[in-house]
DNA sequence: ATGGCCTTGGTACAAGGA
């Protein structure tokens, strides 16, 4: 089983691009963040036909996220649409249960995947940042909750936060910067704290892993990023991640989004 | 060489991203 999240900054400029990494790419759930489409502007009918079912949330201009499941199974049930009890305007969290398929398989239950889209922050100080402040507060007491009735549960999407300076390529011109306060570093560690983990840090990886490069100053080529989309799973997932690896080759295509996909492979 | 962006809304350029 695979699952996976990708910033694809605009849904509607990165469909195609979209489509042909999900056909190299068949993941059983991909979540989506900046899809920055209405509803009624999702484009359902082209992922159908290219074998998707979908739940989305969107807005216009800014954020929207979505969840993206093969045709072929099962339907994602329990949708939840932000932070419930959050008041937000802005369209920033989806979450499903996926339904397990396989009657036989012996222990399992159902699998909770929530897609994320942290707020960016801007900058310390900023209204913004108080507005992230304030969100991740509201998330944490959430997850606590959803881990309660769901033990198998995935978190995933962009998290706007580099959890370690190892998360940046160059720590000492980042430090105290937006994505690398301790503020946000400390919520991070919280959602830890709750039981999730980092799954990509589950596995020894190359130094100078990075999920998203600047779009300028030849950022990519240069390899200077930062690692701030994540998956982290909870405890009773944690046995089955065999794999977490940021596939980089969509940000080598023409016209390509700023982040790269992170995907999880799961035993069974 | 040393600096170099992209998307949306809307039709010039500001806002936002990270």
């Amino acid at each position: 089983m695979k699952l996976a999240t990708w910033n694809v900054n605009s849904l509607g400029v990165r469909l195609p691009h979209l489509l042909a990494w999900l056909s190299a790419h068949p993941v059983d759930a991909l979540v989506l963040q900046e899809t920055k489409l209405t509803d009624d502007k999702f484009p359902q009918a082209e992922l159908a036909q290219a074998g998707w079912q979908a739940v989305w949330f969107g807005q216009k201009t800014y954020n929207g996220v979505a969840l993206l499941v093969p045709a072929s199974q099962a339907a994602p049930c329990e949708v939840v649409r932000n932070i419930p009890g959050f008041e937000d305007e802005q369209a920033r969290v989806i979450a499903a249960t996926l339904p397990r398929t396989s009657p036989g398989a012996s222990g399992g239950s159902d699998t909770r995947v929530i897609g994320a889209y942290f707020p960016n922050g801007q900058a310390p100080g900023s209204d913004k940042f108080a507005y992230k402040m304030r969100w991740l507060q509201a998330l944490h007491a959430w997850v606590r909750q959803e881990l309660e009735r769901h033990p198998r549960l995935v978190l995933m999407g962009d998290f706007n936060i580099a959890p370690e300076d190892r998360d940046v390529h160059d720590p000492v011109a980042w430090a105290g910067q937006i994505h690398c306060t301790d503020e946000e570093r400390a919520h991070f560690q919280g959602l830890l704290s709750l039981g999730l983990h980092d799954a990509f840090r589950l596995f020894e990886q190359a130094p100078k892993s990075w999920t998203w490069w600047d779009y300028r100053n030849l950022a990519f080529r240069k390899n200077q990023g930062l690692r701030i989309d994540h998956i982290l799973v909870s405890a009773a997932l944690r046995p089955m991640v065999e794999a977490c690896h940021i596939d980089k080759e969509p940000r080598k295509a023409e016209r390509p989004s700023d982040h790269a996909p992170v995907v999880l492979t799961l035993s069974a």
